[in-house]
DNA sequence: ATTAGATATCGTTAATCGACGATGAACGAT
DNA sequence: ATCGTTCATCGTCGATTAACGATATCTAAT
């Protein structure tokens, strides 16, 4: 029943978290969000010396590695951290 | 005397560190660094479905980020873990 | 000196990434 | 109904990546 190599699931899921984490931009973002609660968009886009599109694009990336969760509030999105995925990648890397 | 933004190394040394991690491949070998305490560069080319200069290069990659270490011996090189650089990579991912 | 084996490097090609401006969709307020 | 704000998506462009085969280097052995 198990795979012929049981790792290769955990090796590709430990290369895509560490892809999401591969740009110093979506670190900062996450460390933003890590501290703070949740943070809205634009207040990330302020902090950010990069064009709104682009942030939104780290953004999608982060989200879509599913580290963070966007919260929709009318026209404003917050973003927060995903708690049991960055427990879960913590632990791929304490596996290393 | 502390930066202006304090985390921007550590966000950079934290991306380039993921940006290793962020092939299946490269996460394989660091894997079976882990496992033995060494390996020979043909042993990890026998047991990777790529061609061997493809192998040399993710090998390139993750001794340039100082992963890994490479000893040669004789025409042989033999790869291990860089432990102070993971254990280095663990603490920034704790630090999340 | 030649050969064989083991690696690294080079050059190329297709694919992916990062950034941008422009556009579009959703919503609240006027 | 229109407008302004907020955010996502699209199309584009240059840069980077992943993969390969071919080639160069280095050493041990003959």
């Amino acid at each position: 029943m198990a795979p012929l190599r049981e790792d290769s699931e955990a090796d590709a899921a430990l290369a895509a978290a560490a892809k999401a984490l591969s740009h110093p931009v979506r670190v900062r973002i996450l460390r933003m969000l890590a501290q703070r609660e949740a943070k809205m968009c634009s207040h990330i886009v302020d902090e950010i010396p990069l064009a709104q599109s682009t942030v939104s694009e780290h953004l999608r990336i982060l989200r879509q590695a599913g580290l963070i969760r966007a919260n929709e509030c009318g026209p404003r999105v917050s973003y927060c951290i995903e708690p049991a995925a960055l427990a879960h990648l913590k632990s791929l890397m304490e596996a290393l």
